[in-house]
DNA sequence: AGATTTAATCAGGTATACCTGATTATATTT
DNA sequence: AAATATAATCAGGTATACCTGATTAAATCT
């Protein structure tokens, strides 16, 4: 029974770092929103980062939202100069959105960035700390896998490929 | 150099780590949003396990929103049986507001519940995993401070105290 | 007692993330 | 050529987290 004190300390202790995150973002606003990483309009940031000039029917398979939302979303990225979007030619019904410069640059800032908190860890816990995320990550992907097992082919995988392999190349 | 390199793996995993959570959370819908914590409602339900009984005002205080915004959430959080209100008898202006039994479940649920693919990590990982986190927290305790003196005596302090010993005991 | 301060509410607004249903315009089938 | 399918948009809605300004009601101060 140990192991469950020790999975509760644990468990608070990572509560914390949610907290800590939380709170040192609203400081710097808009600058790190890793809220938003996951949802609207970075979604589909992050969907572009993984293959650029989708369409949006091409988006909205990737990730799994109306193409209704995904419309909305990606006016709003144009609002803000992070992607464009333009008429393919070849069939004038598909709408192809690209990132801009300043969109890859904005989502580099999210995922590329080491945050400065890390730099407090020695090689050693950086090694550690890396095979535990890696432990837990890959039971969280069988977890997902198991209670949803559509969940799999949707934008989860490529956004996987992305961050492990694209984001932080050796 | 090599540092770099291995930071940036970790804050690649770190980041797939909590896409992880967010697709987990879509799945189980409300059961665990743990984004919710700390903004809304969830903070001010934070604020009522660390001390219950607390008058709008003094939630305020220790919350760092407006009185108006507070007096929102805190209704919601009566409409969904939650937390109770009734004016004070002393000075009749003052709501004090109370959790319910299923208010502290449902905080419970979400802080005190040992997500499950901790059970993956063996002793000596989890106290490795404790010791990165507290090394980490700290230090982003330290940049929070740094970037912001005042908000030291705010919410953060209580939470803190809060996680790190209430909702976890030994 | 009258003026002021205080706790809270009312009214109304912004922004974000979503959704459903109906419609338009272009392609593809038949 | 007409019918159908497809990509996207329009219109309108819900829910959440916030905010500002104005007002009410009770307490405290002078």
């Amino acid at each position: 029974m140990t192991d469950l004190v020790n999975q509760g300390k644990t468990a608070g202790k990572i509560i914390e770092f949610e907290m800590l995150q939380n709170i040192a973002e609203d400081d710097n606003k808009h600058e790190s929103d890793y809220k938003m990483l996951f949802q609207g309009q970075g979604k589909i940031l992050l969907a572009l980062i993984d293959s650029d000039n989708l369409s949006q029917k091409e988006l909205v398979e990737r990730i799994d939202m109306t193409p209704q939302s995904t419309a909305e979303f990606v006016r709003k990225l144009e609002k803000r100069g992070l992607v464009t979007r333009k008429k393919s030619s070849s069939d004038k019904r598909v709408t192809v959105v690209s990132l801009t410069d300043k969109g890859r640059l904005e989502i580099q800032k999210r995922t590329r960035s080491i945050p400065e908190y890390l730099r407090v860890l020695d090689d050693e816990e950086l090694e550690q700390f890396n095979k535990i995320l890696d432990k837990i990550n890959n039971q969280m992907y069988l977890d997902i896998k198991e209670a949803d097992p559509s969940l799999q082919n949707r934008y989860h995988q490529f956004m996987l490929n992305h961050v492990l392999n694209k984001v932080h190349p050796d």
